[in-house]
DNA sequence: GGCCAGGCTAGCA
DNA sequence: TGCTAGCATGGC
């Protein structure tokens, strides 16, 4: 068994990760939120391990105990400790972001209702890429159904004492041994089956180098990346949100976002991704994060949430 | 039943 | 360079 604490920069808000969870399914993950508990199994040194997360302290004094069931060594425990940072963003402070957010009246109201928010990012980038490419042009619940099946299909899987299984993601190389008909089973379609299939070979062969991503810009990630079919812009803006936490990315042909916006800014239809970019501007150099908070207001939209119904409704009025 | 989902490619002008 | 059909299925 392994224990320690991770202390988080605050706010952190507990509630707000699992509402935000609500509307955006990790089959990997399973709440406890009358505990404030979190489980799920992280890939160590290449073996499945299973964790607890539990958040404590409050928004304002956040913190983490993290609890490893297995003997983990010295590797296997500083790769948790990195991994789970990493994942809750517990090194971003958000006091500057909401310094220029209040500055604008679109903005501001986000901050108010959604304070403590953070990115939930992947552990590892071949998963948020792969992810990604399931999640284009797919409503939310239908990617994670499909990304179930691949857990399901390829991932490894411990099982904890109470009998819950966890799935921790395929690796590459399993699913580079995938064939295109198996993913069609599943219900992929017969492209989306082929890019995820050519991009885990791809990272298998040593096509592309996932490791020297950290050490490169956005834009040079984008050029790197975008060649490899089924892999457009959009996905790569996804991948260095959701995967690397990279602060300032505004993915302009999302839907979600263009939803978003209309939402904060009382349009009356989408805007375009030239109006999006116009617009993002100044969100700079924070457009990763106004972005999750415009996503957060079509999910807060969604679930009729008290409060902030009132607040959309004070906007259409402007 | 039709339209839209946190897009992308291929094919065409 | 710019535009569009097609993709697979679920949810409203």
């Amino acid at each position: 068994m392994f224990t320690t604490r991770i202390e988080m920069k605050p706010p952190y808000s507990f509630d707000r990760l699992l509402r935000r969870l609500e509307s955006h399914p990790d089959d990997q993950l399973r709440v406890d939120a009358e505990n404030r508990l979190i489980r799920r199994a992280f890939r160590l040194q290449g073996k499945p391990e299973l964790v607890t997360l539990q958040f404590q302290g409050g928004d304002e004094e956040p913190s983490i105990e993290l609890t490893a069931v297995g003997d983990l060594g010295q590797a296997q425990q500083e790769e948790l400790v990195y991994k789970v940072k990493h994942m809750f963003s517990a090194d971003v402070d958000l006091q500057p972001l909401y310094d220029h957010m209040n500055q604008d009246q679109h903005l501001k109201p986000l901050v108010e209702s959604f304070r403590g928010l953070r990115y939930l990012l992947d552990p590892d980038l071949f998963q948020s890429m792969i992810r990604t490419i399931i999640g284009q042009q797919l409503n939310l619940a239908f990617a994670a159904t499909l990304t179930h099946r691949l857990l399901t299909l390829a991932g490894d899987s411990i099982t904890a004492e109470d009998g819950t299984t966890f799935y921790v993601f395929p690796t590459a190389e399993a699913i580079a041994r995938l064939e295109v008909a198996q993913l069609r089973e599943l219900q992929y379609s017969q492209r989306k089956a082929e890019y995820i299939i050519d991009f885990a070979r791809a990272v298998v062969d040593g096509k592309v180098d996932l490791d020297r991503l950290p050490h490169m810009s956005d834009d040079e990630i984008i050029a790197y990346l975008t060649p490899l079919r089924g892999i457009g812009r959009w996905t790569v803006e996804c991948l260095l949100m959701f995967g690397m936490g990279r602060p300032d990315l505004l993915p302009a042909a999302d839907i979600g976002l263009r939803n978003g916006m209309m939402i904060m800014y009382g349009m009356t239809e989408k805007p375009t991704e030239a109006e999006i970019r116009e617009i993002g501007e100044s969100w700079r150099p924070y457009r990763s994060y106004v972005s999750l908070y415009m996503w957060e207001a079509v999910g807060a939209l969604k679930r009729k949430e008290a409060g902030f119904m009132e607040l959309v409704d004070g906007l259409k009025g402007k």
